[in-house]
DNA sequence: CGGCCAGATAATAATCATTCTCCATTGATC
DNA sequence: GATCAATGGAGAATGATTATTATCTGGCCG
């Protein structure tokens, strides 16, 4: 995604007044490489290269402490482990509801959209959008298979607002 | 949110091909009159007056079986419990961070929001938006006591596309 | 009417992601 | 170098969810 040299991290790192270690450079750094915004898990395996001593409840603090900090986010999917996103712009994603691949997601109509509602009371200061669907490499993939009765098709992911078009 | 006489939701569930039963009448009875998105968990509470001898995990069975039918959908919030809709009308969700009560919210705007995406080759099928603020009791709670130091804000929930207004 | 089958339910154990507890380590400061 | 606070590691604990297994219920066949 992004290329950042450990020298800007770290600046980041401590203008978060996030103390800087090895873990957190690490850690960091791996999610700003990444664009497929990466479970904690996955995250762990990515960085035993480097930290083999590392251990998973590390993963999750740096991240929970990333995220305090304002400097990562959270693009979590219902029935699903946490998956983290460093991309800080305003964005949207695009989630495959067959492999569940996240891509990230701009678009004019979606950007523009003001959060100024005041309906009940409400206060808006943020949205998010998730479109759902099938990625590429899922629709070919459903299309080869397709005697296989649509088996790669998880049973239960997504129901919310439907497009009616059927 | 909808009267339903058991009747009627009864046959729903046969044209489900579900099999209808006290259980699914009650708990699904009960999801179609909330409009707070109920927790399985909240759910089960609910109806503990009327069967006593629920179990939870038949809670989650029934939802399940009331999702993979299309009855229900879910709407889920990061770090938390599974939430369910009996609304099935395209339609999209005000958030509260502070209280986490989820409002239907129907607008024009984001109704019309065409999926017909297909950036790098993914094929939308359908769309969520959700929209993060403070409800109006939390606003107040927060004026009232802004001298806890936001204390009841909690500390890391939804930091995605935040608006850039400051 | 009594037994049988399928699906539904209850009780309980198991699983998975996540968090907590407790202690060792590190780094900055004195 | 000693001290204090923050950080990290190992593994236990927690909470939500799912799986397992046995029990129950209701329709159908004799």
């Amino acid at each position: 995604m992004e290329l950042v040299d450990p020298h800007e991290i770290a600046i980041r790192l401590s203008r978060a007044d996030l103390k800087v270690t090895p873990q957190r450079l690490t850690i960091y750094g791996e999610l700003l490489e990444r664009d497929d915004h990466p479970s904690p898990e996955s995250l762990y395996h990515s960085v035993r290269d480097d930290l083999p001593k590392l251990s998973l409840a590390t993963v999750y603090k740096t991240l929970d402490a990333l995220e305090g900090a304002g400097l990562i986010s959270q693009v979590s999917l219902p029935n699903e482990a946490k998956r983290y996103d460093a991309n800080l712009e305003p964005h949207h994603h695009l989630v495959c509801t067959s492999c569940r691949k996240i891509t990230d997601f701009n678009d004019k109509k979606f950007q523009s959209l003001e959060v100024q509602h005041t309906e009940s009371g409400f206060r808006a200061h943020s949205i998010q959008v998730q479109v759902l669907g099938l990625c590429e490499l899922c629709q070919k993939a459903l299309q080869t298979h397709k005697s296989d009765g649509e088996g790669t098709m998880p049973s239960t992911f997504y129901n919310t607002t439907e497009e009616k078009n059927g």
